[in-house]
DNA sequence: TTACGTGCAAACGTTTTGCACAAAC
DNA sequence: GTTTGTGCAAAACGTTTGCACGTAA
């Protein structure tokens, strides 16, 4: 029988890492909200559910799986850095005014064909190589619109 | 007659702002490149010129200039605040392997069609007002594909 | 003369690092 | 037994703040 924990240990060996607790909860964690996350604010929701790793392994790890592609890193409006288990292209909506941030629906996404087109112009003008097109609509959300 | 100072003094006046020497020296360094710099390296260069503000100044004066539009901030690759004089919309070309930004050129800006249908495609599907699209190409700029 | 801007140094929040110990393999 | 990961504390880093002094208006 393989346990959930096996499976944990098989996917971190195919990344050339080693199962520990600290990794099993934090990618557990991300199993069930791929929310935008920072490192303190990750550390402090696995605090509140018992775990007590340390902060500087909170940072070690989410750097380490960065590294092997698990989570994707990127900047929130204050230039903080935020985690993202969604590590397949998408695009974000950043609220200006809270900060909040969402990843772009369905709808949108699919008008990819737009994208590449200009993925495909930029590269032509400029001689670049461009590895993703990515999308940041910055606005204001509902919440904040009735402010 | 009109001084170049005595302009400069005007623009600032019409911001609500006193005309001092470090607010000269760094907007006529934004007039000659409107480069995306950091707050230190503004000053180091600032420095080799021979003027000698600190960089508390510089970081006060930066922030007091954004509030009044005269630049605008972004974060770099590494989450670092960068500061430019291009403050109408526009985009950008972000090398992942040295960090060099460019704005994007003319013949890519000119298909703003396209955002627009995308911005307002957002705007339909999420109930957020979108402010301004702004795409961030990530790719490899030509010099870093030849190492 | 009064409000605003500067320089310095200290404080701050976030992230990284060095090191001894512990756990995984 | 060897390699890798952890926790702690200290350091490093970019940025902000408090305050006495200087300068623009």
């Amino acid at each position: 029988m393989t346990t959930r924990k096996d499976k944990l240990r098989m996917m971190l060996r195919a990344h050339g890492l080693r199962y520990s607790r600290p990794r099993e909860v934090i990618l557990s964690f991300f199993g069930e909200c791929a929310v935008h996350i920072s490192a303190e604010e990750l550390y402090l929701k696995l605090k509140q559910r018992g775990e007590n790793l340390s902060l500087s392994t909170v940072y070690l790890n989410l750097g380490v799986l960065k590294h092997v592609g698990l989570v994707r890193e990127f900047n929130g409006v204050g230039g903080e850095a935020l985690y993202d288990s969604n590590v397949g292209p998408h695009h974000h909506l950043i609220c200006t005014h809270c900060g909040v941030i969402l990843d772009l629906p369905e709808i949108v996404v699919s008008e990819t064909a737009l994208i590449k087109l200009l993925k495909r112009q930029a590269e032509a003008s400029s001689g670049w190589r461009i590895d993703e097109p990515k999308l940041d609509l910055q606005g204001v959300c509902p919440d904040c619109q009735t402010l």
